[in-house]
RNA sequence: GGUCAGUUGGCCGAGUGGCUAGGCAGUGGUCUGCAAAACCUCGUACAGCGGUUCGACUCCGCUACUGACCUCCA
């Protein structure tokens, strides 16, 4: 197909590079998911969807993908007045939950809002609390192969080490020497020989409630471990695709390039990319900074910064209406932007059943459709592809008009690949009306009955009885009452 | 402080060494009983200062500003 076309950015080399799948035609990409700890806010969507588009179109293209996004639901240090307490345990325990029942309920909560933004489902979604023996394991690997050390119940990944056999600081343009000077204190500093160390297993503390066996001690699994582990075990030892937010670049990142060669002797991703993230005020949207606004918070406008309620399509379209290596800035201005842009979009695709063909095409139908492909084509641009959506919108509000004209052939294919590009690839979707519906219809019988009245109160018996003759055959009951009226059906 | 990005018209946001991004808002029209929608039209923006070039918003350098990472964070 035109697989060969597609050109992405590896974050490895700084550069756009041909797409090339190690075991063609199937396609192994992993993506760090969520912490869940939390409910997701916008900064969540944004890898969700830019990720979903790759996984979309990597199938669109004829690839057999195998698509693996973790749930992470152990580990990771906070780092505050509880030091070293597991962030789940730490959350359970203020809120007299147990840790698993925390992690489900915001897994829950997780996919709801996944479903909504129209996010397909992954073909595997893994939790690092279920392949605790595989952590383990990699950690024994890692040891035998000389790259880690023990001290005082925990493992430590040695960088020096490491770095004196292959190029640690490779994917995030990090210097080891510069390292150390720059890393801040952390827990367990004094443990580690030295202080860019990081932990494959850590030893848990009495308070620490999530907590697994081994023959090092009663501990929790290192911060960067999990996806090394889990990756290997559903994409192999070699595999295509590794996604996930700027900010993970390092040390996550890094450290899961570290672990992985240091326990095969090679790396293990082909293509690193990476999204880049959602400002609010030009400022991260974060967890740790506080300004962040969840999904839910969008869907129904339930927050001081939104002037109203915004769907998960118009979030959707909102996202891929910037390139996913851009910041994209979040403003109710922007947004609203994005909310008349997708109803115009979405109502010309409703047009393009009714459009009658005639003649010869007043455009270029192919030319712009190629565009459209090589957008997507060019590292997954969007933007440019939204851009000429937009174009063929005037095409066919045009050809709806009768002021301008386009061929048999060109219709079916114009149908054909909006669909494509709009539906499928780009995952846009005419927003379900059905919660909306019985109130909308309660307002239209309200206005309709309203009418009659009037009719009644000027003694046009003929409009009055015009209405309700039509609304019995209809199959409503209207019952005049002494305040007004009644319906039912 | 180190590393890496970015600075585009009212707002958002692409892209390119010379030729229209696109959306939203705004202008003036067509259409229309009115309105809306739709279509057409208009706006000549690329942080500042140098340099390369026939020509730079696009390449190079410097300056300013903003941000990301360096610590959990998408």
């Amino acid at each position: 197909m035109e697989a060969n076309k597609l050109v992405i950015y590896n974050t490895l080399n700084r550069q756009k590079e041909t797409f090339s799948p190690i075991h063609p035609p199937h396609v192994g990409l992993y993506v760090c998911g969520p912490t869940v700890y939390g409910d997701a806010h916008l900064g969540h969507a944004r890898p969700a969807i830019t990720f979903d588009i790759l996984f979309r179109y990597l199938k669109y293209l004829g690839y057999k993908v195998r698509y693996v996004r973790n749930i992470t639901d152990v580990g990771h240090l906070e780092n505050d007045a509880d030091e070293g307490e597991d962030k789940i345990a730490k959350k359970a325990r203020l809120e007299q939950l147990e840790p698993m029942e925390v992690v489900q309920y915001f897994t829950d909560r997780y996919h709801q809002n996944m479903d909504e933004l129209n996010v397909l489902k992954p073909s595997i979604e893994p939790r690092a609390s279920g392949h605790i023996i595989e952590q383990q394991e990699l950690v024994r690997k890692i040891m035998k192969n000389g790259f880690a050390y023990e001290s005082d119940g925990s493992i430590y990944f040695d960088v020096e080490k490491y770095s004196q056999q292959y190029p640690y600081g490779k994917l995030s343009g990090r210097v080891v020497e510069e390292l150390l000077n720059t890393t801040r204190d952390l827990d367990g500093q004094q443990e580690k020989k030295n202080s860019f160390d990081f932990a494959l297993w850590k030893k848990a503390k009495p308070e620490h409630i999530m907590r697994w066996p081994s023959e090092w001690s009663d501990g929790f699994p290192g911060w960067h471990l999990e996806c090394s582990a889990m990756s290997t075990k559903y994409l192999g030892e070699s595999f295509d695709i590794h996604g996930g937010g700027m900010d993970l670049l390092f040390p996550h990142h890094e450290s899961e390039v570290a672990q992985s060669t240091a326990a095969n002797g090679h790396e293990s991703v082909k293509y690193w990319m990476h999204n880049n993230m959602i400002t609010i005020n030009g400022q991260k949207m974060g967890k740790s900074l506080g300004n962040f606004i969840t999904l839910e918070e969008f869907f129904s406008g339930n927050h001081a910064l939104l002037e109203k309620a915004y769907s998960p399509m118009t979030v959707r379209f909102f996202i891929l209406q910037a390139h996913y290596r851009s910041t994209v800035d979040f403003s109710n201005e922007a947004l609203q932007a994005s909310e008349k842009g997708l109803e115009r979009l979405m109502q010309a695709m409703s047009k393009l059943d009714s459009m009658k063909p005639a003649g010869q095409s007043s455009v270029n139908l192919p030319e712009i459709l190629e565009k459209c492909f090589a957008a997507m084509n060019d590292d997954l641009n969007t933007p440019i592809l939204i851009s000429y959506l937009f174009e063929l919108v005037k095409l066919i509000n045009s050809v709806s008009d009768g002021k301008q004209e386009i061929s048999e052939a060109d219709l079916q294919s114009l149908k054909l690949n909006m669909h494509l590009l709009v539906h499928d690839i780009l995952g846009l979707k005419t927003p379900s009306k059905t919660e909306n519906q019985a109130e909308d219809l309660n307002e239209v019988m309200n206005l309709l009955l309203q009418l009659r009245v009037d009719a009644k109160n000027k003694k046009d018996w003929e409009t009055a009885d015009k209405i309700r003759k039509e609304l019995t055959r209809l199959g409503f009951t209207i019952k005049d009452t002494k305040e007004g009226f009644e319906w039912s059906k």
